[in-house]
RNA sequence: GGGUCGUUAGCUCAGGCGGUUAGAGCACCUGACUUUUAAUCAGGGGGUCGCUGGUUCGAGUCCAGCACGACCCA
């Protein structure tokens, strides 16, 4: 029972303290990081002793017990070295205590570098330090942990126990790492907007609500960013951008979380043209500096991020995947021309009938990086209609591998076409559509004062990570996904 | 929301058509072993078979409900 793995534990705890060691200690050894020891010492040859005694740190990972002679695998966040204790050397005290350690606890340990016969970089242990002690017993060294549910549920132990796991995430903060640093480097700041909001808006979602006692208010959790990044750009902050959690009250699936990290960002005297050149070279430069490649495999698929993308007008999309030519049509001749086609479509307003052509058709042949553009006007209330066809905006959503991972416009700046398209959002909600945006009367007030012509895009970088850790999973790139909780847990 | 699948030792997994005391490897404990690296060898301990009911002389196994999770669909 696991009682008894832990008792046999706490009794070992017990031991160090009436061996006069402290299970806890505050203080730590000067140490080298494992990294850096088993670099400097590369050039050893097997058998051949350095002459330099050096200390490292970390949690014992195996232990390799030879009656007079042991060896530990000692790890800490940068690598694993081997280190070798025998009687010889430490002495029958010394040794005794090394070999009461269990797997999983923590220690510092010094002595001179060399290379074994076998060849494998070790520490000659002269002595030690009891550094910290773990009570349960670590995963199974061999397997690993593999219950998803574990894995999701005690993400310390997944990331102990399998190295695909912590390298996903470090791959992950060095794409983090990429943005920043690009987005920097082309003058963007980047600040932080409010996560609770009293109105939430710049996205078609359900939000969570909650409420704050001392001002007696609901407040909303954020579904976007976009209405204060947009504020500050009208403050002047003319290229600004925020990488930050959003929150959306709706399923969870493997292309889903309730609070996932969005990337948005806006930049003054462009547009969405800008913003698909800036999609191809930010997103090019994290599969560089992740994958080290434009050409990167997602589960068994090639997929080329060498720019330029294609293009293509959503409408021409269904037209090629269904052959129905929308054009201008009303809802009803919609329904009429894909029945003849042999598609049933509902009765449903003219935007959800595209919608659902594009979702049914068109999304599932997305796979190399697509930029999908001229979204109708109706479900784009933020984005400025195209001159040569108000009914359409100078908009797109970038998809790969079937899912949608930028959506970016030339950001509508008219303050009375904004309006009236909130308007219409309003109408919307009123007949039941509980996505339809809220009217934001401080942005109109913002908008009203002067806001330059700019580009906006926003980018789901859960999606962008599962791309380049090949993690098929939202919750693969997610340390610590939405689950249900367990009583027994 | 619907469908399919899963839940057995700390971890990874077996468990034929319902039949004696539920097994293995790793981990753990005892002993041997001074260059191993999934160390090896000998011995030992460890189970609310997810939960609740039902069928049956008898349920890890069959049935129903529930919980949690995975995948697919809307």
């Amino acid at each position: 029972m696991t009682d008894d793995l832990v008792k046999a534990r706490l009794d070992k705890l017990e031991d160090l303290r009436r061996r006069g060691m402290d299970p806890f200690p505050a203080r730590v050894p000067t140490t080298e990081r494992i990294a850096a020891v088993l670099g400097a010492h590369g050039a050893l040859a097997p058998d051949e002793h350095s002459g330099a005694r050096v200390t490292v740190a970390g949690r014992l990972v195996a232990l390799r017990q030879m009656g007079k002679a042991s060896f530990l695998d000692v790890r800490d966040g940068t690598g694993k070295i081997q280190a070798h204790a025998s009687i010889d050397r430490v002495g029958q005290a010394t040794y005794d205590d090394l070999c009461h350690l269990d797997v999983g606890d923590f220690l510092a340990v010094s002595g001179e570098m060399f290379r074994t016969k076998r060849g494998e970089l070790t520490i000659a242990v002269e002595g030690w330090t009891f550094l910290s002690k773990a009570v349960r017993p670590l995963p199974e060294k061999w397997h690993g942990l593999k219950d998803v549910e574990l894995r999701y549920r005690h993400r310390s132990l997944d990331l102990l126990a399998n190295d695909g796991s912590r390298e996903r995430f470090v791959r992950r903060a060095r794409m983090m790492a990429t943005l920043r640093t690009r987005l920097d480097a082309a003058g963007y700041v980047e600040i932080e907007t409010p996560i609770l909001q009293p109105i939430p808006g710049g996205a078609a979602a359900r939000p969570f609500i909650t409420h704050h006692n001392a001002l007696d208010t609901d407040f909303y959790l954020r579904i976007a960013l976009e209405l204060y990044l947009k504020r500050a750009l009208i403050g002047g902050i003319d290229r600004v951008y925020e990488i930050s959690k959003c929150f959306r009250n709706e399923g969870v699936s493997t292309k889903h979380n309730p609070e996932f990290t969005m990337l948005e960002l806006y930049q003054a005297y462009t547009d969405y043209e800008g913003m698909m050149r800036l999609a191809e070279s930010l997103i090019g430069s994290v599969m560089q500096e992740t994958v080290g490649s434009l050409v990167i495999d997602y589960q068994g698929q090639s997929l080329d991020f060498t720019p330029p993308w294609r293009r293509v007008a959503m409408l021409d999309a269904i037209a090629e995947a269904t052959g129905l030519e929308l054009g201008t049509l009303p809802a009803d001749e919609i329904v009429a021309e894909a029945k003849k086609k042999g598609i049933d479509l509902p009765s449903a307003l003219r935007t959800q009938l595209i919608d659902h052509l594009f979702d049914r058709f068109v999304e599932p042949t997305l796979v190399q990086p697509t930029f999908i553009t001229d979204y109708p006007v109706e479900i784009s209330p933020l984005a400025k209609r195209r001159a040569d066809a108000p009914h359409l905006t100078e908009r797109f959503e970038l998809f790969v591998m079937n899912m949608e991972i930028a959506n970016a416009f030339t950001e509508l700046n008219d303050p009375v076409d904004q309006r009236q398209r909130f308007e219409d959002q309003e109408r919307l909600r009123a007949v039941g559509d509980e996505e339809a945006l809220r009217i934001d009367e401080e942005f109109l007030f913002a908008m009203e004062h002067g806001m330059p012509p700019a580009g906006g895009m926003g980018i789901g970088l859960d999606r962008l990570a599962m791309l380049v850790t090949d993690a098929a999973s939202i919750r693969d790139v997610i340390l610590f996904p939405t689950l249900k909780r367990r009583e027994d847990a």
